[in-house]
DNA sequence: ATCGTGTGTTCCACAAGACGAAACATACGT
DNA sequence: ACGTATGTTTCGTCTTGTGGAACACACGAT
């Protein structure tokens, strides 16, 4: 379940009812009716602004005539990833914490109260770990939300064991800025079999390398590093 | 080049120009002087209207203060991707196509006066064809912007030699509903050198067995094939 | 240190634009 | 044939968004 920040009032109407449709819509498509239920706007008004989000590709009408995201947002979620400069500078980080935990590794920004997962590598193990890029996770569930929430242990990292879901255990580190301020989790996670129920020590420090990694391939220690 | 359906009336004022301001930021971070340049609006309303749209996570700050994509459209676009019938259902065509064929192969649909890439397998190859999901490339250059823009050859498909990019060559077929309207392009692409200049008869039946074979895995000829 | 310029942000009088109840058109189930 | 629900359009109303002006701040030139 995905949500835009919600119920958030931005200081410009339209584009909050905007926002509403386009989160109702993230779940799948929804007739005129669906889109009036689940946003609570009154008919005309959803009709008129999805209408319009049709226009500029943002929306599209299915086969049955039911809105759906539309094919610019394809455009959109893909240079906003490119354009992340933390996503493009972790993939090598991500690519060397993948092979070297042999589990699946991901990166998390927080984004209002959930995190969403910027970049993703599974590994090769028939069980694996799977978060497609862009899916939408809670904060306090799992180590790479509650490094997102400001936790981190004192060699660096957090680990958690069947917090956000059953059999599987992960460990997460936070990538900071110059400030210290944490821009970002990154993390390997899989089955406890694998990562047994004390993750922490075997994977750990690779993944509080991973973070430094990214920090640095990112720019984000000021000028210590060349970008 | 990316662009949403540019000047555009839609109806709704702040819809259009917040559309504006997202196809601004698709080329890449802006300052708030950079945008007003890009959009022509007045400073107040394109500050207003950005912030807004920071409010709800489509935009967001970059560490220099600029304006860029958000977070938002991460998950966005994984959503549009991930519910567009045809990206699901032409996963496993385009496998079979890029196996048997060789080479990269890719999915596209109209956007306006350009076409987006929703889906995208590349060959094993060290030379081939790369185009990103989300990609924007233009309709008339290329065998599968022809095809979008109804051309199509007697046995099916369309071919073409370095008319999108030097030493690039491909191969298309329509993706059609029932009613015979195309609704996207499947094709392979890559260097000339494997290719040869006269691709079509090599590539050309295998992509339009893998047209035929996602319009029915998407149900695009009615009842004819369960889904 | 001072000044001019350009940036980002806020204010607020105004009117343009968005709103949404009502009406209309269509489809569907009984 | 009728009642209900859907999608779409109309248009009087007034809320909301506009954008010039002003403010605050930063920077480069002198």
């Amino acid at each position: 379940m995905f949500r835009l920040v919600e119920h958030t009032i931005s200081g410009v109407g339209v584009i909050d009812k905007a926002a509403a449709i386009l989160s109702a819509l993230a779940d799948g498509p929804l007739s005129l009716a669906g889109l009036v239920s689940t946003t609570d706007l009154p008919r005309p008004t959803a009709h008129r602004l999805a209408s319009a989000l049709e226009t500029h590709g943002l929306l599209r009408r299915d086969s049955d005539g039911r809105f759906a995201l539309g094919v610019a947002l394809v455009a959109l979620g893909h240079a906003a990833t490119s354009g992340w400069p933390l996503a493009e500078a972790a993939h090598d980080a991500l690519s060397r914490l993948r092979d070297r935990s042999g589990e699946s590794a991901q990166l998390y920004v927080r984004q209002g109260e959930q995190r969403v997962c910027l970049a993703s590598l599974e590994s090769e193990h028939g069980l694996r770990t799977i978060v497609d890029t862009g899916a939408v996770l809670p904060l306090g569930l799992g180590s790479g939300g509650r490094v997102l929430l400001g936790e981190v242990g004192p060699d660096g990292w957090v680990a958690s064991v069947e917090e956000r879901e059953p059999g599987v255990a992960s460990v997460s580190a936070p990538v900071c800025d110059s400030t210290g301020r944490v821009v970002a989790a990154v993390g390997v996670s899989g089955p406890i079999q694998r990562l047994t129920d004390n993750p922490g020590p075997v994977f750990g420090p690779e993944v509080v390398a991973a973070a430094r990694a990214i920090a640095g391939a990112a720019g984000l220690h000021g000028h210590q590093h060349a970008t």
